[in-house]
DNA sequence: ACGAGAACCTGTTTGC
DNA sequence: TGCAAACAGGTTCTCG
């Protein structure tokens, strides 16, 4: 389920466990994800410091001594699974990568669809790298605002639903925290991006970064418990206001249609008709 | 350049 | 109940 919330949950939940820490032992079972992993892997992994831990958009990103970042993108179905006694552990089919800290904890990379990805990249040219150098602005960041989506969305033509799944314009949301938003900013998904006056982009903006605010926040406040739990990171209890709600009335008025599920390329979006114009 | 759609892969849910 | 189809939170490629 990773949208930017998520992977910031999942930063926070791992930051205790591999910040200061070496990796002492590093297992590439499975080296096949959507981007293979760099050549001996391992090998360039085993024995670096993790100084700090990070976030751009949906990526984690682990900064190593030695000048490389480590980049993670967990795709559909990615986890991070935190092990204390490793040894212990069962080890499922899925897990492609592990990292062992020496503080003897295992940190597992669990993938079944394998549409994540981890790599190597130098840390001083991080900007500069494919997977970021054509990547839109933080919608957390100081930079964001009505008045950047203006700029952003100028002239397109494209549903307002998919400007704001485009990861060039805006870097971090996903099909969830996108419908939710255009919901709290009662702007219709299906209305042209280059059509919104500076009205609508500020509340898009200010519901953007609300919705994205109360998810890190509910993240941040399972997070506890559910490490404790289970060691899983990446999946937290979350409500939504149409998001897989087709069907039910709409939190907001009582119009005759409740919340209704369109299909816009390819993806689901919900929202009701009555509120968002 | 832009936008729509398919593809990637596997697990789970839905519908007949 | 059983099986096939539809569907899933992301990204990237192709085509028009």
């Amino acid at each position: 389920m990773p949208e930017l919330p998520e992977v910031e949950t999942v930063c926070r939940g791992l930051k205790p466990h591999l910040e200061g820490r070496r990796l002492v032992r590093v297992e590439a079972r499975r080296p096949d994800l959507r981007v293979p992993l760099p050549d001996d892997f391992a090998g360039r992994l085993t024995g670096r410091r993790v100084e700090s831990l990070g976030r751009r958009a949906k990526y984690i990103l682990a900064h190593l001594d030695g000048g490389e970042t480590m980049v993670v993108h967990l795709g559909m179905s990615g986890r991070m699974v935190i092990v204390a006694d490793g040894a212990a552990a069962e080890r499922s089919p899925h897990d492609h990568v592990l990292f062992e800290t020496d503080q003897g904890c295992h940190v597992i990379f669990n993938d079944p669809r394998r549409f994540g990805l981890i790599t190597l990249a130098r840390t001083d040219a991080l900007d500069r790298h494919r997977l970021f150098a054509d990547m839109g602005p933080e919608p957390l960041g100081n930079a964001f605002s009505g008045a950047l989506l203006a700029e952003r969305f100028a002239d397109r033509r494209a549903p307002i639903k998919a400007a704001l799944l485009d990861q060039r314009l805006i870097a971090g949301l996903g099909n969830i925290y996108v419908c939710e938003s255009l919901y709290l900013a009662e702007i219709a998904p299906t209305r042209p991006a280059g059509s919104l006056n500076a009205g609508e982009c500020d509340r898009l903006a200010r519901a953007v970064r609300d919705v994205l605010d109360r998810a890190i926040a509910a993240g941040g406040s399972s997070l506890r418990d559910y490490v404790q739990a289970s060691g899983e990171l990446g999946y937290f209890q979350h409500s939504f206001a149409v998001y897989g709600r087709e069907g039910d009335p709409c939190p907001n008025c009582d119009c005759d249609g409740g919340v209704q599920r369109i299909v816009q390329s390819n993806r689901s979006t919900f929202y009701c008709a009555t509120r968002q114009l």
